[in-house]
DNA sequence: TCTTCTGAATTTTTT
DNA sequence: ATTCAGAAGA
């Protein structure tokens, strides 16, 4: 261990901290387990952490942060930078998959991968393995009977996160398509060769392939190990088999890791993760010491009482008990709404009431389960004029057109990318599916062409768009443009057909005009497609920006590791959570506890938890809806009802 | 044979 | 909002 530095502290740890954190800070070395339940201080913990080291002595650029996304390590990072100084920022910081990222940039070749490989987003993948799905010989005998292909890449990414083999996922995920295992194995086959020939990574590559490297390369280990010293983990619960083996190995020379989770929290089965991850850390590093953060410094103490109920029904997990010494506070509410239109009343009338107590709505956030809970909301949201931002559910990245204009560029970078120009083919009139594929073919095979004359006779429909579509991506690969101006090229080729084709051609424009303004940092366009994969842009395009009088529409999902003064849970009912595709198994309906834990965790102040009374159904109209489980259990003295 | 149009069905959560 | 299957049209 480094020895301390010359230079004085200022920071006064033992003020800041309690005893667990301050030893969970002052650790010097070696494998370290926190179990930080909500609220406890887990961010300042890390953030102290940091700081702690490098006025020990240790290089800044030899600790890594691994957090769940950039941003979070970002803040962490600024915080810790706050409170000592600019040394913090030589401190390298980001998710998994960048950290695998950035290995394989340097050392790929030698899996036979090309140094710039592309990375395929989840939309990317799902395209692949549904052109495999269709095109694959012998064919797959009932296609229909047969797996979408959204749901082939998902039980494909558990298979590869989890590590138990296919048929085990399958059995776990999607019960009902045991039987067709064998042909599900063909295309995933299929898809590895596909994506190897491509030079393409999706997000489990970018584990797998690192891992693939570092344990057949004994010095590229070593040296990784050794140019990080430190590693410090957040989320720690969220993890999958791969990433813990991968943890393992950048560890191997040193096992100075030091890893922040709860398992209280860990909602991320679907892509893999296990929360008995985190009881199996002390395995994978013996040694380890545990350390519990127990004292919850965020909510109030009946909104902690009613999250202590909720997680004591849980069957597994660490033992810990949540308290706060802090007094007062009120009661959660409880409210059911006649129907979901009320729903969105009661909403906009509890912002509104906070808006008079002198809340700023950017201190209140409404969560739900499933992107699409929001939907009546944000229409009465916008009608009563108030600006929110919205995290979590569709992506900017994933809508079409956005797509449409990415791939112009995808194939500008890799003129043989199929899929990519049968993309922008089918753009074309008279081009449809088999046209594009077709010409798609052969233009990855035989390399560009300059005109259309080369490709077929001129004497086709589409042979002059065509024309004109090949002049452009010419231009786009000879010019010396910025990107951005790139992206314009594009947008404004694509823009007729936007608006012959869609009734809100004006919001897509301005989606793609945005996408033009997300290039101006870049300076290669390979790096900046790599970028938006890895990191999607925040969904801030909706209402003017993150004022302070913008209140925050999140699934719970994305509503992790942050808090507000109020929060208000909509749609706590039966039928929306739990989710009804997670009802197959008491282990995913566990899951769905957590989630409604995690969501209830995040309040400080007030936590309002709202369920309509009737619902929806498409196919019987408007039924009852009975409130969540997970509530209904809870004794009615842990709530305050309000009526409507 | 292939494209385009129409109506119907489906939509968890994310790096 | 998108995707899918089937039918009509080129």
């Amino acid at each position: 261990m480094e020895r301390k530095s010359a230079v004085t502290s200022h920071i006064d740890y033992e003020r800041d901290l309690n005893p667990a954190q301050l030893e969970a800070v002052t650790t010097p070395g070696g494998p370290v387990l926190v179990i930080a339940g909500a609220g406890s201080g887990k961010t300042r913990t890390i953030v102290y952490r940091v700081a702690w080291l490098v006025e020990q002595g240790v290089d800044p650029a030899s600790i890594l942060l691994l957090t769940f996304t950039r941003k979070a390590a970002e803040e962490m990072l600024s915080r810790a930078s706050r409170l000592l100084d600019t040394r913090v920022a030589k401190v390298s910081g980001g998710t998994f998959h960048s950290t695998g990222n950035l290995i394989l940039r340097r050392y790929s070749t030698r899996l036979g991968f090309d140094q710039a490989f592309s990375i395929m987003d989840q939309g990317d993948s799902i395209e692949a393995i549904d052109h495999i799905r269709h095109t694959i010989t012998p064919p797959i005998p009932d296609l229909k009977d047969f797996p979408r292909a959204r749901t082939l890449a998902d039980i494909f990414s558990h298979a590869s996160g989890a590590g138990g083999g296919l048929e085990r996922s399958v059995e776990l995920r999607s019960p009902h398509f045991i039987q067709n295992v064998a042909d599900m194995e063909r295309v995933r086959g299929e898809y590895e060769r596909y994506k190897k020939a491509n030079n393409l990574m999706d997000y489990d590559d970018l584990l797998s392939w690192t891992i693939r490297l570092l344990e057949d390369h004994d010095r590229v280990r070593a040296d990784i190990s050794n140019r990080w010293r430190h590693l410090l983990v957040d989320e720690y619960q969220d993890t999958n088999k791969l990433q813990a083996h991968l943890l393992r190995l950048l560890a191997s020379e040193h096992d100075n890791v030091m890893v922040v989770g709860d398992d209280s929290q860990s909602i991320y089965s679907f892509r893999g993760a296990d929360f008995r991850n985190i009881m199996e850390f002390p395995n994978l590093f013996p040694g380890t010491r545990i350390i519990k953060l127990e004292e919850n410094y965020r909510s109030t103490a009946p909104i902690l009482a009613l999250t202590n109920r909720i997680i004591s029904g849980a069957s597994e997990g660490y033992e810990k008990r949540l308290f706060t010494k802090t007094e007062g506070g009120s009661l959660p509410i409880a409210a059911r709404p006649s129907s979901e239109r009320d729903q969105s009343r009661f909403v906009i009338q509890c912002l509104s009431e906070l808006g008079d107590a002198g809340i700023p709505l950017n201190e209140v956030a409404v969560l739900f389960r499933a992107g699409f809970h929001s939907f009546d909301l944000e229409g009465e949201l916008t009608r009563n004029r108030i600006d929110y931002v919205k995290y979590g559910g569709f992506k900017f990245l994933e809508s079409l057109h956005i797509k449409d204009v990415l791939a112009h560029l995808k194939v500008t970078i890799n003129p043989r990318d199929r899929l990519g120009w049968a993309r922008i083919l089918k753009i074309l009139p008279g081009v449809g599916i088999k046209t594009g594929m077709s010409l798609a073919n052969t233009i990855a095979e035989q390399g560009l062409p300059a005109r259309a004359s080369e490709l077929v006779p001129s004497s086709r429909k589409y042979s002059g768009a065509l024309d004109e579509l090949l002049e452009l991506i010419h231009d786009l690969r000879n010019g010396a443009d910025t990107i951005s101006e790139k992206v314009d090229r594009v947008n404004r080729r694509y823009f007729p057909f936007l608006k012959q084709n869609y009734d809100n051609y004006p919001k897509r424009m301005r989606d793609l005009e945005q996408l033009a303004d997300l290039t101006v940092p870049y300076k290669s366009l390979n790096r900046f497609l790599n970028d938006m994969a890895l990191e999607p842009p925040d969904e801030e395009a909706s209402g003017s920006g993150p004022g302070s009088n913008t209140v925050v529409l999140s699934t719970i999902h994305s509503a992790k590791g942050l808090e507000w003064h109020t929060v208000i849970i909509i749609w706590a009912a039966e039928g929306k959570i739990p989710s009804p595709m997670a009802s197959t198994s008491p282990h995913e309906i566990e899951e769905e506890r957590r989630l409604i834990y995690v969501a209830a965790t995040r309040a400080k102040r007030n936590l309002v938890v709202c369920a309509p009374r009737t619902q929806l159904d498409r196919v019987r109209g408007v039924i009852p809806a009975r409130l969540s489980r997970f509530f209904e259990e809870i004794p009615d003295e842990y709530f305050r009802a309000v009526s409507l």
